[in-house]
RNA sequence: GCCCGGGUGGUGGAAUGGCAGACACGGCGGACUCAAAAUCCGCUGCUCGAAAGGGCGUGAGGGUUCGAGUCCCUCCCCGGGCACCA
């Protein structure tokens, strides 16, 4: 800063407000609200009951951010916006009486960590701490009402000890269908044990009784009911990681996102958490909670529910052996002229022949196309070609299965099946647009009713069959004959009835689409060959990662291979030290060696010897570890009895915070990013489900209300080149955009090293105050849209808060100028009105318009100031308190030195007085034709003839209705008379 | 392709079917000052007009209504989600 010439720059006042003293205020106050344990929030019972005398038979509130991961680059501006809307929502509710929980700790395990330790060296512990404490510096800066003590870390041993303890719940729990709800594996066992429920089990395939079994198939069936289980599952598989990925870690063309080495899918032994198990009530409980509706919309897509039917197709020479198939339509079965199993489909091998057919069975084609043999030449026999098939699929990533458009591949496997209605045989397929993972990983086809049959039917010449005929503009609009399917360009998905479509024991043939629907069902079943099905796109939960930071299972496996839990007593199960964090590599197209995480290699701790229940033996530990998903499921829970040991919280603790009084219950408000519009809240929800199945908690749901909030994006510029210039020394001016003498080119984008345009909480700290910061986020739009950041224009806000303050505090002096003196009517009445909508607004997260209110009211304040010199007690009491939820540390700083000794944040909101908000008369506006053409005072509570009395008597009104008839007059009392003239 | 959001002044944004543009930024003008900054006051959607006053205006087109930014239909653009789910 240049000093002008003769003078100095030091001339402010002393007491202005500017960033030096609002840097003094909120030091000072936050120093303070730690010291007095100002926002610790009382639990009822246990250890955190300080202030419990005062809280007691207060409404509660808890309110909650989505949990954060510490990031080594610390916050830009756009981070703090939706935990800065959570505290002003916090401090409003704490001012109108509630007892308020609101607290943040972090999600601390994780890849860029463990990440940053493989390429230093240094323990993930280390740095994460390190983050931890620079996020907590800059969060405290802003003067959030957090309760410090409810911190937690999902990396704390103590922590992380409950959520292996929840892995263990729901490895000991299995879904009982008909109670519909999860029960102890014990209940389960004791079942089985008394012979009131039979063993049925992939792993009992004889359907044996639990009498006649041995031990390890009884703990076989009883593993394979558990809700948290062991499968060769696909995934991606990357050798040169030696890791697994997660889908999004895969790029379009197959390769990983880091490093871009080949990806493939492959089967792998990995813990899967059966969430599917719940998913009709985690579709069905959406309804209970106060959830924007597209995210609500978002989890019911992903969720998938689909109804249908299963049915069963025998294959031809395999007596006994059915390939089942999942369809929605089975009102189209009689056009089902193939079948298609998807490439991993375990009875491939089963049916594939050693040679092609000799005569060909269907009655369109007589020989076998050379296509069908598959893309790798005519020469190969029916198990090399599927085979091959398989290789190339496998190959192929999920992203680049979907990435390559809709050109369909397949082989024929050699075997044919006969449609169970009417026994024609049709050849059976494999192909990758078949998904193993839904239904049951093989469909009928029906290409005269499925877009993908259709281009699947056309590549391979297979017949097109209509069962189901089209409405008549469908067909005129394509030229098209009903009776003629094999010419139709395109399958006909819609309803419509049904044709071509009978039996000697059924006939659906001219019944609409849902009545041929019910028809085939009963015939289905009754004849035993299909059964109604519901399916769902969710698939189990993958839950294990083959990372070091991350949490260890608390699974060991005895001899046989097979898991057993780690008694509850020897939990923690504690994350060994390493100083090597990488699991092991391997050649980049390695597709056979199994992964080895990095905690196999600590050999002392893999080999353990554990007494569980059947004396001392030894164990291997599980060597993979949860996914980040995991610590982020339940913290909520945890911030409620953060240090509670002997369990995850008190239930009566939970049943405080958690219970609702009306409604389902749960956290009252959760804010955070719609990125979490699916998994994190789908997982959350599932646990939360499970535990409350279980008793641990007294709400189905978790999280009440849900309140999405928006992104801040930041211009960025470029320079001719194209190349991002730093956005702080860009100016603006003669419409354009410049660099020095440069013109740049302005583009909008997330803030970001990358874009260069990142302005920090510090840099704003620093040049207007922490209070103006939060000031500016709240008033720069709707909490829940996305929208630029200025930093100019946080100006505005800043010049209110000095404003304010300047009406209230000599600026010279320090001391305040207020007086007892009673304020002037329309003072008054704008002082009440902006209480009332101040008051609404706050309680629904329209901050903004609550602030532009507050604008107002110290407009006009200022204006009175100006008059008589000082200002009155009764208008700068509320405003002050008005002001507190969202600039606390000003307003606490006014407060007192108004001569209030306690901190403002427990005083009670102003309430409005009624009296002030009526008023004498109105302006109403006066339309002709719509068009509005005069305005006139009405007493407030006028009836409809005097509006229209006092629009007549206005001259302008008279003048345009001057020699028109006047065919209506419509009067909204209050608001507006509308002449209808002929 | 399917499913959600959204499109309002130079800018960010207000507006239970009832006076479009609150509030703020920016801009223009004025007061104060030797001058500047800061502060305070006024004006500021576009357009015709000296003014009074008029016309036009919420992505485009249509509709419902006494009255539409708001409700309905068709379309365009932007953002997000899902994507061979049988």
């Amino acid at each position: 800063m240049s000093e002008g010439s003769g003078t100095t720059s030091d001339d402010r006042p002393q007491y202005r407000y500017d960033a030096r003293l609002a840097n003094e205020i909120e030091t000072r106050w936050q120093d303070r609200w730690e010291a007095e344990h100002t926002f610790w929030a009382p639990n009822p019972v246990g250890p955190l009951t300080e202030g419990w005398e005062r809280a007691a038979g207060k409404p509660k509130l808890y309110v909650l951010d989505m949990f954060p991961y510490p990031s080594g680059a610390g916050l830009h501006v756009g981070h703090p916006l939706g935990y800065i809307g959570t505290d002003v929502f916090a401090r409003y509710w704490r001012m109108r009486g509630h007892n308020v929980l609101h607290a943040m700790g972090y999600d601390a395990f994780g890849l860029p960590a463990e990440q940053y330790a493989v390429q230093t060296g240094q323990h993930p512990r280390v740095t994460t701490e390190a983050n931890v404490a620079n996020m907590r510096r800059q969060l405290r800066a802003l003067g959030l009402g957090h309760d410090p003590r409810r911190g937690v870390a999902t990396t704390d041993v103590a922590y992380y000890r409950w959520t292996q303890w929840i892995f263990l719940q729901i490895f000991g729990t299995w879904y009982d269908d008909v109670a519909d709800r999860a029960r102890p594996i014990a209940e389960l066992e004791a079942e089985l044990e008394a012979g009131s429920r039979e063993p049925l089990s992939e792993a009992n395939p004889d359907g044996l009784p639990w009498s006649e079994l041995e031990d390890r198939t009884r703990r076989a069936v009883v593993d394979s009911y558990r809700l948290a289980y062991l499968e060769e599952a696909a995934v991606n598989w990357c050798p040169a990681l030696g890791t697994v990925l997660a889908n999004e870690e895969v790029t379009v063309d197959g390769r990983s996102e880091r490093g871009n080495h080949p990806v493939f899918r492959r089967p792998l032994k990995q813990w899967v958490l059966a969430i599917t198990s719940y998913a009709d009530r985690l579709l069905a409980d959406l309804d209970l909670v106060d959830w924007p509706e597209p995210i609500k919309v978002m989890q019911r897509n992903w969720i998938g529910r689909s109804v249908g039917a299963n049915v069963a197709f025998p294959v031809v020479g395999h007596d006994g052996v059915d390939i089942e198939v999942f369809t929605t339509r089975p009102d189209t079965l009689f056009g089902a002229t193939y079948m298609v199993l998807a490439p991993e489909h375990p009875l491939v091998d089963e049916i594939v022949p050693p040679d092609w057919p000799d005569s060909f069975i269907t009655d369109e084609v007589s020989d076998l196309p050379a296509s069908w043999r598959g893309i790798f030449g005519t020469d190969v026999l029916p198990t090399e070609a599927v085979r091959k098939y398989r290789e190339f699929a496998g190959a192929k990533s999920e992203l680049e299965r979907q990435s390559e458009g809709k050109v369909k591949t397949g082989v024929f496997t050699g075997a044919f099946a006969h449609n169970p209605l009417n026994g024609w045989p049709i050849p059976i397929f494999i192909a990758d647009y078949v998904l193993m993972g839904y239904g049951t990983g093989a469909i009928m086809a029906v290409p005269a009713h499925d877009q993908r049959d259709f281009e699947f039917a056309r590549e391979f010449d297979l017949s097109i069959r209509g069962v189901v005929r089209p409405s008549d503009a469908w067909l005129a609009e394509r030229g098209a004959d009903a009776d003629d399917a094999d010419a139709w360009p395109e399958a006909y998905v819609g309803e419509g009835a049904a044709m071509a479509s009978e039996n000697e024991g059924v006939s659906l043939d001219g019944l609409a689409t849902a009545d041929a629907k019910r028809v085939i069902g009963e015939y289905l079943d009754a004849e035993g060959i299909g059964a109604p099905t519901v399916t769902y796109k969710l698939r189990d939960w993958l839950f294990s990662r083959q990372r070091y930071w991350g949490e260890p299972f608390p699974i060991v496996y005895d001899d046989d291979g097979a898991p057993r839990a780690v008694p509850e007593a020897l939990l923690p199960v504690e994350l060994p030290e390493l100083t090597d964090f990488e699991p092991r590599v391997l050649s980049e197209d390695d597709r056979e060696t199994d992964p080895e995480p990095p905690l196999a290699r600590v050999a002392d701790w893999v080999e353990v010897e554990l007494d569980l229940g059947d004396g001392p033996r030894r164990y291997r530990r599980e060597t993979n570890t949860m996914p980040q998903w995991a610590g982020s499921c339940w913290y909520y829970l945890r911030y409620l009895d953060p240090t509670n040991d002997a369990a995850l919280v008190d239930p009566e603790v939970e049943r405080y915070w958690m219970g609702g009084g009306d409604g389902t219950g749960g956290v009252d408000l959760y804010v955070g990013g719609v990125e979490h519009a699916v998994l994190h809240l789908l997982y959350a929800r599932f646990w939360h489900k499970l535990l409350f199945d279980l008793g641990h908690v007294s709400t189905p749901e978790p999280f009440a209300r849900l309140f999405n909030q928006g992104y801040i994006q930041a211009p960025a510029f470029t320079d001719g080149r194209g190349v991002y210039v730093e956005a702080a020394e860009v100016v603006e001016r003669d419409g354009g955009f410049f660099r020095g003498d440069e013109p740049v080119n302005r583009e909008f984008g997330k803030m970001g090293k990358s874009l260069r345009n990142v302005v920090t909480p510090d840099d704003m700290y620093r040049d207007y105050g922490a209070d103006t910061l939060r000031l500016y986020e709240m008033f720069m739009g709707p909490l829940d849209a996305s929208r630029p950041w200025s930093t100019a224009d946080v100006t505005g806000v800043h010049r209110f808060l000095q404003r304010l303050w300047r009406n209230v505090v000599d600026e010279s002096t320090g001391s305040v100028q207020v007086d007892d003196a009673p304020a002037d009517d329309e003072t008054r009445r704008i002082l009440h009105r902006t209480i009332a909508a101040v008051g609404s607004d706050m309680a629904d997260l329209k901050f903004n318009t609550a602030i532009a209110r507050l604008f107002e009211l110290n407009n006009r304040l200022t204006q009175v100031v100006a008059e008589r010199g000082a200002a009155p007690l009764e208008v700068v009491v509320p405003l002050v308190q008005m002001l507190a939820p969202l600039s606390p540390h000003v307003a606490d700083e006014l407060w007192s030195r108004l001569g209030n000794p306690e901190t403002i944040a427990y005083e009670p909101f102003p309430e409005a007085d009624p009296a002030f908000l009526a008023v004498d008369e109105v302006e109403v506006a006066v339309q002709v034709n719509g068009k509005v053409r005069a305005q006139v005072r009405v007493a407030s509570g006028a009836d409809d003839a005097a509006h229209e009395a006092a629009a007549r008597a206005d001259e302008r009104v008279m003048a345009a209705l001057a020699g028109k008839t006047v065919r209506k007059v419509i009067v909204v009392p209050g608001r507006i008379v509308n002449f209808v003239v002929g």
